[in-house]
DNA sequence: ACGCCGGCGTAC
DNA sequence: GACGTACGCCGGCGTA
């Protein structure tokens, strides 16, 4: 049997473990994600590459004798995050309770100990696996020796090397000592890259020829590099270079490994709260005591021959199986569902095939083309039509529209994976992929981005596709069942996002009426604007031809060719964007900044709005019909696309127009009512300041009211430009906007800015103590908290990065604010869906902007209506303030009066 | 040809 | 670095 070693860089582990996975607590609360983490990664290792042997080779706590050469040596890092440190503990357990062997040696790294055992013992094992990210150890990869990149799964050969870093392994200190190493502080030489060390290297072969050579060095760069910085170099060379001649205490033969988890292992991990991880080893323990019964042990290096990943098992469903299969659905209560179409087109696309999982890592497929269509018929008995049943799905709301296209009622409960992930850690990805890789460490198939459907795809493909994804989503929804529970999330899913997708897909389903004609007007009239600002424009360009929505033609236009001042730079050169654009033309150098705004203005509305928008016309339907999505805006707000609707200009006069086009269809009328400033509102419920919860009570204008007690002036008095100030610093403090950006933003002084910022806490200091509580919770929970429990978790609460750490603070700011606002016309869409429901209206609910809702109205329901919504959105929640909604009716879009 | 990213601009 | 949440257009550039 060969021998195969694979050497364990712990540390490295447990860093990516913790930032790899957000936030797991054991039943005491003990942070334990970077356990889990260690864990899951240990499993992968040996399941993928079943070693033989293991060692685990840790840092030791002390410094070490690279601190004595170089005292910045690592200096740079920061203290272990706090989560982590109990964690250290607990890992050290880990590694003991599995049975690996580990080495920690006084006064060396880990890195130290690696290249050590690597080097002495290569000639006891017939292979060495290093498993560590560190580029410093990739100089021991030889014959038998290999690095693992065990995040992208690549494994180092000697060319694998040469392809990498473009030197081999045993140039990589040299390498090294002249590009330094940002992440251990290594400096390196100022001047040279990681392109120029290894010209230099693969010319001279080491550091000392290149010294040597280095009066024939040409450039600047290059010679006062090897001038000025060679004692960096070799000062770099002593901290990258491995010491491998330590004295390891330990043979090469104790470190053999056969993973069978003992009992003690999986009853101090059921201490710890896991689950998942407890059954995948219980899973292995089988499968090792099988491999001994059939007595292939030998052939064992713990794990099985070659399966990576489980197996899910999926049944085809046929005629013959047909009653059978209906009958285990029938039995089940809770089942996972998942349909596959052929096209993302609502109305015209067809199914091809239903999956459904009843048991862990088992699926059917019922495939269209297979199947008889009563036979699909009968499946929807068993399963959405039975309201004791209950569906768990990926995409709850397309379960809706498919349902309402094929006039299936259902009546079964819904349980979505994809929102229950998103309720859970709203910051997260919510790709169903990743998500099934982070939580059931198992690899899907992946479809084309272009065509993700399974209609081109053979019956074996397609039911082995289908089939995953349905097991995959049995296997979540308990889990996220269970973790909703355990992190007081059970409201928010069940109570808001999972009564809200039925409502969602029937707006998206009704659409909105276009007035196909005023767009083509519109596009026309825009045409012929634009030809007359490009022909001004063009005045100024020497006759050379330029791209006016090209911004890097646009800067040099302006900065080359008509030398105008630079105002700011962006990342890739000039920056052109409205700001300084007007910063230019109100310096009256030349006419043409002017006319690039104007041109902007125009070209963004025809480009995005009137020539998009009428081509994405349902044909069957004649009207526009968005996505609203639950699982996009972290801080529970819906997202519209395809197109967005939330975002259709109101702004300037020539934008607004476009909602002209938006009309409702014949005999009725639209009905817009939206939430009057509910934000600060809600700001003045959450802070109780009495000033504001007064002027929101008596109903004054609150901008106004602000100006007047910040700048110390009778209301009467404040003119329209004090109240545009007011406003200004109204809303930039629930972005937790700085004196920095009020000052840009109002185009005043810095010191100015400061002074009123100063002055309106000074007026409103509960305000002040409000905003700084909610970032003192973020610090203390982890996360920023709605008034109706949504959590948006925060890591970055904790980062030693300043501006990381700022970014996290601004959010636990805004997100409260704006997620109760979102939170609280969710519920107002469920309560006044269900209204229309009870009375039997016609009146559609067709769009929501965030803090408006707008509905197409028969005209004989517009009274009723008008208190129903009114009403519902008003009398939702008990506040410290009234709620306010204002109210428009129109035959279009632009003149709701 | 296609996909990704940066710059920019629209909404609340 | 500096104002939160989104979507989407276009040009430009890298890769197929």
């Amino acid at each position: 049997m060969k021998k195969r070693l694979i050497i364990i860089d712990v540390s490295n582990f447990i860093f990516r473990a913790f930032y790899a996975i957000r936030t797991l607590h054991s039943p005491d609360g003990t942070p334990v994600n970077a356990v889990h983490g260690v864990l899951s990664m240990f499993m992968k290792l040996f399941s993928t590459y079943r070693p033989t042997h293991v060692i685990v080779a840790k840092d030791t706590s002390g410094g070490t004798f690279r601190n004595e050469i170089y005292e910045d040596y690592k200096g740079h890092r920061p203290p272990p995050p706090e989560d982590l440190i109990p964690q250290f503990a607990l890992i050290q357990t880990l590694i003991e309770k599995i049975g690996l062997s580990w080495i920690a040696e006084d006064n060396y790294e880990a890195d130290d100990i690696m290249g050590a055992v690597a080097t002495q013992w290569k000639d006891d094992f017939d292979e060495i696996l290093i498993a560590s990210g560190d580029k410093d150890l990739m100089q021991f990869v030889g014959d038998n020796v290999f690095i693992l990149d065990t995040m992208k799964d690549i494994k180092y050969d000697r060319q694998a090397v040469f392809d990498k870093m473009g030197v081999w392994p045993e140039q990589i200190v040299d390498y090294l000592s002249m590009v330094g190493d940002s992440s251990d502080n290594i400096p390196g030489m100022k001047g040279i890259g990681a392109k120029g060390a290894a010209k230099l290297l693969d010319e001279h072969k080491t550091l000392e020829a290149c010294i040597e050579a280095k009066d024939t060095f040409k450039g600047k760069k290059l010679t006062n590099a090897f001038e000025n910085h060679l004692d960096d170099a070799l000062l770099s060379k002593r901290l990258v270079q491995i010491v491998t001649d330590l004295s390891l205490g330990k043979q090469p033969n104790s470190t053999e490994f056969c993973f069978t988890p003992s009992d003690e292992l999986i009853e101090w991990l059921k201490s710890l709260g896991f689950k998942s991880a407890i059954k995948k080893l219980e899973d292995i323990r089988k499968g090792v005591e099988e491999a001994r019964l059939t007595d292939k042990a030998q052939e064992w290096a713990g794990f099985k021959e070659q399966s990576v990943q489980k197996e899910i098992a999926v049944t085809n469903v046929t005629e013959k199986n047909i009653k059978e299969v209906l009958l285990q659905i029938e039995a089940a209560t809770g089942m996972a569902f998942h349909t596959e179409y052929d096209s993302r087109d609502f109305l015209t696309r067809d199914l091809v095939g239903i999956s459904v999982s009843i048991e862990t890592d088992k699926a059917f497929y019922f495939s269209k083309s297979e199947l008889k269509l009563s036979y699909f018929k009968d499946l929807y008995e068993v399963t959405l039509c039975d309201e004791t049943k209950e569906i768990c799905s990926s995409h709850v709301k397309e379960d809706y529209s498919f349902c309402k296209r094929e006039e299936v009622l259902f009546k079964a409960q819904h349980f979505d994976v994809i929102q229950a992930h998103f309720v859970l850690d709203a910051g997260a990805n919510h790709g169903f992929s990743n998500i099934v890789k982070e939580y059931l460490d198992y690899s899907l198939v992946e479809l084309e981005k272009k065509n993700p459907y399974l209609n081109e795809k053979t019956l074996e493909e397609a039911s082995a596709i289908a089939g995953e994804r349905a097991a995959s989503i049995y296997s979540l929804s308990s889990i996220f069942k269970e973790e909703l529970k355990a992190k007081d999330l059970e409201s928010v899913y069940y109570e808001m996002d999972d009564n809200l997708f039925e409502i969602l897909n029937n707006m998206e389903y009704e659409g909105i009426h276009i007035n196909k004609d005023f767009f083509t007007e519109l596009e026309e009239e825009l045409a012929g604007k634009l030809t007359d600002i490009e022909t001004e424009i063009k005045k100024y360009c020497d006759g050379e031809e330029i791209n006016l929505n090209s911004p890097k033609q646009v800067g040099q236009l302006l900065f080359e060719k008509l030398e105008l001042p630079v105002v700011k730079k962006t990342k890739t050169g000039y920056s052109t964007d409205a700001e300084v654009l007007e910063e230019l033309s109100s310096k009256d150098l030349s006419p043409v900044p002017a006319l690039i705004l104007q041109n902007r203005e125009l070209s963004k509305l025809q480009s995005t709005y009137v020539k998009a928008l009428p081509l994405l016309i349902n044909e069957k339907t004649g009207r526009l019909h968005t996505t609203f999505d639950q699982h996009v805006a972290a801080t529970g707000r819906l997202a519209s696309n395809n197109p967005n609707l939330q975002n259709i200009p109101i702004r300037t006069e020539m934008g607004r127009k476009i909602r002209k086009g938006f009309m409702a269809s014949p005999g009725n009328i639209l009905l817009a009512c939206d939430y009057s400033q509910v934000e600060l509102r809600l700001l003045a419920h959450f802070s109780e300041d009495e000033t504001m919860l007064e002027a929101f009570k008596t109903g004054v204008d609150i901008h106004s009211q602000t100006a007047s007690e910040v700048m110390g002036i009778p209301l009467k008095d404040v003119t329209s430009n004090d109240r545009s100030k007011a406003k200004a610093v109204n809303f930039g403090l629930m972005y937790g906007q700085s004196s920095f950006g009020l000052a840009k933003a109002l185009r005043i002084s810095r010191r100015e800015a400061k002074d009123y910022i100063t002055n309106y806490f000074q007026r409103f200091s509960s305000v002040k103590s409000y905003l700084d509580s909610l970032k003192e919770l973020c610090e203390e929970t982890g996360y920023a908290i709605t008034l109706n429990g949504r959590k948006r978790f925060l890591p970055d609460i904790h980062s030693k990065n300043r501006t990381v750490k700022s970014m996290a603070e601004r959010m636990a700011v805004n997100s409260p604010i704006q997620g109760t606002a979102a939170d609280i016309l969710k519920i107002a869409m469920i309560k006044i869906d269900s209204e229309i429901k009870e009375k039997g209206l016609k009146s559609k609910m067709l769009l929501q902007v965030h803090d408006e809702l707008i509905f197409e109205i028969p005209e004989d329901e517009l009274s009723v209506m008008k208190k129903l919504v009114v009403d519902g959105m008003e009398n939702i929640v008990e506040l410290k303030v009234p709620l306010k909604v204002d109210m428009g009716i129109g035959v279009n879009w632009f003149d709701l009066k």
